[in-house]
DNA sequence: CCATTACGCTACGACTCGTAGCGAAACCGC
DNA sequence: GCGGTTTCGCTACGAGTCGTAGCGTAATGG
């Protein structure tokens, strides 16, 4: 998650690990306090008691620091395994739900998301650094499932591909937007009522196949 | 969608129509070339042949401004009469991808919403500019395919206005992710997949109510 | 002990911001 | 026509941010 991890093993003195941590954990306060347009990096340099210059000798700007110090925070989703793959679904919707509810990942994450649409260099890092590695839980969800009988071993991989990148945008997606744009809360109801349509859809699709 | 249209009728010179297009124009253009963080309202000012402080004088700041040259994209949008519930929904989201490709839409969009994080001012002034505004679309569709007897009339209207905001939420967020965080286009075969999982448990959802 | 790298600090020109002040232009009611 | 009113274009301004360069110092490895 590191701007750059020296290939070439360096003989100098090493980068403090204290300062990369005081930097994101600023980052992340100063996006509360000043959100991302008023966000500066002098100041975030100040806030986590290192130099300016620290700060740009380790990230190439604004959009990069703020990726990292988003990334960190999805980290904390975690698959609960409530029996049934319903039950599943909503908690990992109302878990993503409140950690968008924390202003530093809504306006950080849409922040670095409009910067991307003009930089494929950004968008590849919030690829690899958010997108691929929360995946996980809907590959370990449907693993689950298929182990409970609750939805079919998948027979094509390809359309199997498809079906989990289908799920994660429409998962993510929906949350995003029902947070963000319509600025409503994705409560418990909520939750159930996207499950229910949800599920429906994916099993209605899996057996007309 | 102006920024105040005066309710007691001024008696001076009246603001130039030509000189709104003409900053809103540029500013799209704008977003196109610098994208949001690089946008100066000197620049836009500059392209659209006016001076800056005429734009001062009608808008707040970047946000506002950005607001009503995205929110003008979105007007595009029409319901296309195919004949079937999902072709129509096939339609309206390809229309919508077809939009958030347009780079202007795609940076705008994103970065007014993350300001929005931190404003509740913008975020009302987006939710009627933008999405109470094409929630028209839903509701279009919902009452032709209820015509059809493809989906049942509503019992509860309180739960039908609940599943307006849910459809809403879900394409309007699936088609986003699915173009400017997964990054991956949402083409003719995306958009029937994913029409076919939304309809499925929609119907199976309306079905064991 | 020496080479190497990271760090803190200061200073810098370039740029953008949002506002103020001015004279001219365009519209209103009389 | 003729004041009253509002907008417009232009210029200028202090304040703040940007990203970089330069320097001396601190921390590591050979």
């Amino acid at each position: 998650m590191q701007s750059r991890t020296p290939v070439t093993r360096a003989s100098g003195r090493p980068r403090s690990a204290e300062a990369a941590a005081a930097i994101l954990a600023a980052t992340r306060e100063a996006l509360v306090e000043l959100g991302w347009s008023k966000l500066t990096l002098g100041d975030v340099a100040t806030r986590a008691g290192v130099a300016k210059t620290t700060l740009y000798r380790r990230w190439a700007g604004k959009n990069e620091l703020v990726v990292d110090a988003v990334a960190e925070l999805f980290d904390e989703l975690v698959l609960p395994d409530r029996g049934t793959l319903a039950a599943d679904i909503e908690g990992v919707v109302l878990q993503f739900a409140t950690i968008l509810a924390r202003p530093e990942a809504r306006s950080g994450l849409m922040a670095v998301v409009a910067e991307a649409t003009r930089d494929e260099a950004l968008r590849e890092r919030i690829r690899e650094s958010i997108v691929t590695r929360q995946k996980r839980l809907v590959l370990e969800g449907r693993a689950r499932a298929q182990a409970r009988g609750e939805l079919p071993p998948e027979t094509d991989p390809l359309e199997a591909a498809r079906t989990v990148d289908l799920i994660f945008d429409v998962v993510a997606g929906a949350v995003v937007h029902r947070t963000l744009v319509s600025a409503e809360p994705a409560d418990e109801d909520w939750a159930r009522g996207f499950t229910r349509v949800l599920l429906l859809g994916l099993k209605g699709a899996s057996q007309s196949d």
